[in-house]
DNA sequence: CTGTTAGCGCCTTCAT
DNA sequence: ATGAAGGCGCTAACAG
């Protein structure tokens, strides 16, 4: 452990006053060239190393942001981390990871300290709050992007990154009728997941799109992962054994059906045509290839960074939302 | 944006003592039951949240700690830093994350960064440093636990959780071995690479433990990724298209080779048998299904930040270096 | 049990 | 171009 250098010390050995230091430090006007780089110089030798927190107690800026997301090892998210990480990185912000396991308390919680930790902005993916409740809390932080949520009405300062999953779940189905599927199943993950609930509208508007009748228990609902897919196939199959499409919640689930696919002996994409969401790593690897509706998350992740950069650098209002559109990445699944 | 509310306000409002407030809000003692409470409630009331920049400044703790990891999209450190947020949170820390890319340069500027934001403590994974700078940088910080990395020499504050990756090397051709291969080849990944470098070291004194020649040509270094073990396992077989048996540098480099194996038309694992390293997600999903050399990720994290706890909170020394043992999975690839 | 007095290390404003 | 005073919000040490 090496000893703390302060400002003090480096104006002391520079003979000169705290305040230009700080000068120089700062890179601010109002202090001689020469004068600067022989401080500079001093503070290097030294090993000097200005104190954020002090820093941010004077500005109540502290160059952080939090990024809370339901599970930092879920790729989907891991990805958008890496996004939000790199362009804050190059901006000169540290980040907070924060995980909430969808936890509602734990998401309290995190924001809770967030908010005590003074960080100058939020990046806030797949909240579980409810709305009203999210409003509120969101009304705590100075600047807030949301990935994967949207408030029912604009508010200042807060910016949504959203992917048209509707859009995605419509061309999903548009696939299987076009390659003549008769059957056209949903494996719709958790019921309450706000982006489940648009894949859902997305599938029953293009099954209507097609004047197909939407039928119920041709939707079933599962945990968002493999696990969750290969019980709730299982149980699907049993029931409609006649099934010969499977639109998947995401790419975990997908990969849960094509394990009950083969348990079942039926074959991909010859006996059942699959399409899942997201297009995680694995999706190219696993075997079938997994078609997938996917769009870049490392990109959602800098651009919800460099959102959340222009609100808070702006004076005035922040950008409107933005809309990705995922494309449909054609493999061997479907 | 509400209002900051600061100890003085929650002071005034209940006609106390700025210290009184603290003492109410720290959970301290030399205050009444009942004054805390009061003082609790009408704090919650006005929405107020204790600024841990104030905090720090006071107290030089930050209940922060930096997290530095070569890719957080990789699932090998996004599953150690979900152990590490996890058990963080549960222990009132948040987590600075920083990705380095295995760039020396921006390693460099993070520590400099974390330094600057004043973190409690470092976990950091997988460092490119050479032995002489990271020892001068580390014993900057106060306390620090080394993922995947160790000093030559034991320095005070500084533990390491290590994967044991020579014997997991060994295993691995001791598999091969048992199971009648005869030309063993190591897809070694990145030539700088400290575990390579071990993992290499176990692949050579594996093989001569079972009284095997070691030919350098069957040693071949990539990138480590699956594209990395794909170009390799192409140029290996090119010269050597007697290769039997592969053992990959990670599960990605390994899956590289089912594919180079796949387009060779060299079957997996009667051709040729496959044993991957880290076991990650998709090992278990991929066809055929990859056995590997696996450590439980998550656990290494958690392990690290409760190794880190413990240097932060003991007065005396730091436990010794953490040894995990990998276990071969064996599935279908070997 | 409660209040008062000093800082923590830096930045802002005003003077020189 | 440089310096001096005051304060950011909180906690520590000492009084009472």
């Amino acid at each position: 452990m090496v000893k703390k250098i302060r400002m003090a010390d480096v104006a002391a050995e520079a003979g000169v006053s705290l305040q230009t230091v700080s000068r120089a430090i700062n890179d601010k006007d109002g202090i001689s060239a020469e004068t600067r780089e022989r401080i500079l110089e001093i503070a290097g030798q030294m090993g000097f190393r200005p104190s954020n927190i002090a820093r941010g107690l004077a500005t109540q800026r502290t160059a952080t942001i939090g990024l809370v997301v339901p599970d930092i090892a879920n790729p989907f998210f891991s990805e958008i981390a890496r996004g939000v990480e790199d362009t804050a990185y190059e901006n000169g912000y540290r980040v907070f990871l924060c995980t909430t396991y969808e936890d509602v308390d734990r998401e309290q919680a995190l924001l809770d300290s967030l908010l005590e930790h003074q960080v100058d902005g939020l990046v806030l993916c797949s909240s579980r709050l409810d709305e009203g409740e999210l409003v509120k809390r969101l009304a705590e932080f100075d600047d807030v992007v949301l990935v994967n949520r949207k408030l029912a009405e604009s508010v200042e300062g807060i910016v949504s990154i959203l992917i048209d999953e509707q859009t995605a779940a419509m061309q999903a189905v548009a696939h299987f009728i076009s390659c003549g599927c008769q059957k056209i199943a949903f494996v719709a993950g958790p019921q309450r997941s706000y982006s489940g609930k648009r894949r859902l509208d997305g599938f029953r508007t293009g099954l209507r799109a097609h004047e197909q009748v939407v039928d119920p228990a041709l939707v079933v609902h599962c945990e968002p992962d493999q696990r969750g897919g290969y019980t709730a196939a299982l149980n699907l199959f049993a029931e409609h054994g006649d099934v010969d499409a499977v639109y998947a919640y995401n790419d975990l689930v997908a990969v849960g059906v094509i394990q009950a696919c083969r348990e079942l002996g039926k074959r991909i994409p010859e006996d059942v045509a699959l399409i899942g969401a997201d297009d995680i790593p694995l999706a190219s690897l696993i075997t079938p290839a997994l078609s997938t509706m996917g769009v870049d998350k490392e990109k959602i992740g800098s651009l919800a960074m460099q959102a959340l950069l222009a609100c808070m650098h702006a004076e005035d209002e922040c950008a409107s939302p933005v809309v990705l559109e995922p494309a449909l990445i054609l493999r061997a699944s479907a």
